[in-house]
DNA sequence: TCATCAATGTTCGATACCGTACAGCCTTGA
DNA sequence: TCAAGGCTGTACGGTATCGAACATTGATGA
């Protein structure tokens, strides 16, 4: 393993995007130049729907979501992607065109983008990326898997709390800006029904929050509330994710 | 074009499964040999959960199920696979074991089975393949993505339509065996649920139904009471699963 | 031809969530 | 320092769906 010199534009320490850190590192050294820094505002919009894919994104903190808008106008959420993964899932498979939305839900530094074309060649030359993508892939599949069934049987709190551990998860931190109204978005139901969720939680002190921010500040208390979705998807993710023997 | 004639353990006219009739003729040629014919019985179980996968089936008519498993015994079905696919996705993606359940919801008159080794094998071989894969892939997951924001978004009945349209196509009949019981699995909802869903939609003309079995008789009116999910999904399918040019 | 059982129908109160509206409260910035 | 706007709280009737029984019907096979 070799010493990183931290610089701008660089790695510093190496990339805090999971799935770049488990690159062998002279494949991430080619990767590198191919890619910018991109930082992540609240709301930015990654891949518009219907709109021609041009990068995808490695996230190095914050939180993404994958959505799907229906005609009525109504958009939710139907992937989470943090710095455990990429956003631009379709465009890797191939596809030219976004399915639905990408966009930021939880501010970050920053992403590392990379333009599909390079992407695609680098897939072809290096095993190590083809690997890395393919057991995201895996996992990734078995999140939206989990999140079908996961919609369709288990109720709005329990969603809720899910969604809030895997967004603490995520950004590495038990408090993040978060607003009733795109929890709302992201579960699929009104706001007022997010009130009274999060009241409740709040009242057995399992979170805290205020104006946009919200606190997560009782982890395993609040994963009980959750349903099981949360702990399948995250060993879902740990062994997926962990370090490869190439 | 050659003609075929037709025999024990042959694809007749060419296999009534579309992935394997947009193969190249060479190319199902060398996988026909690899293959062996699988009745599809009600119920029966293709991949159980947590078990090892040791063999993809491509049905050629019927209608399988994908389910998610919960820990208090609930199973929900989280994709619907017929003649247009292959039961075994996770499999394709290096997957050893089953993640969730997959079965055969309508039964058909059989599948073409091809051992994983042999799959995997192929896949590295032929173009066509891998092209068709990747296309199935792009289509199966845009059917998932448009799911999971469907359970968090649609009632009950549209959904239930949106199914019934789904089931219809797969079959490529009008008519086919179906029970309450098993839809209300499917939409992950009690069965007297179901029970009135039904009754509503057969006073209306658009099905019929009695023990076991089940027709739709006014499609188009159907297809407005599902919701835009069944036609959504549909766009995909038929432009992924178009005839290509390789 | 009858017994059996799968499949369907029905009931009841309970509850989760909807749709819509409006009111109040912080924070920001002009 | 005040206005504006984003965020949160609340209210209300209405509907979909639940959970758990029990009743009824039709097909099947002994």
């Amino acid at each position: 393993m070799t010493t990183f010199v931290p610089s701008e534009g660089g790695f510093g320490t190496g990339p805090r995007n999971r799935l770049l850190a488990l690159l062998p590192a002279q494949e991430l050294a080619r990767l590198q130049p191919l890619m910018t820094r991109v930082p992540l505002t609240r709301k930015q919009v990654l891949h518009k729907a219907g709109a021609p894919i041009h990068q995808i994104y490695f996230p190095n903190d914050g939180v993404c979501s994958m959505t799907t808008v229906m005609s009525d106008g109504r958009m939710v959420e139907v992937a989470t992607i943090g710095n455990e993964g990429v956003v631009g899932i379709s465009a890797i498979f191939g596809r030219e065109t976004a399915n639905g939305e990408s966009l930021v839900q939880v501010p970050g530094t920053d992403a590392w983008a990379l333009g599909i074309a390079d992407f695609r060649f680098e897939l072809e030359q290096s095993t190590g990326l083809a690997m890395i993508i393919n057991r995201y892939l895996q996992a990734f599949l078995v999140m939206v898997l989990q999140s079908t069934a996961c919609n369709s049987l288990h109720a709005a709190e329990e969603r809720c709390a899910r969604w809030l551990l895997m967004t603490r998860d995520r950004v590495g931190r038990d408090e993040f800006p978060m607003t009733q109204e795109l929890l709302a978005m992201m579960l699929g139901v009104r706001r007022p029904t997010v009130t009274l969720i999060l009241q409740k939680l709040a009242q057995r002190d399992l979170i805290r929050y205020s104006r946009g921010r919200l606190a997560v500040t009782n982890g395993p208390e609040l994963e009980r509330v959750s349903c099981e979705c949360y702990a399948a998807v995250q060993t879902e993710f740990d062994r997926l994710l962990a370090p490869l023997h190439i």
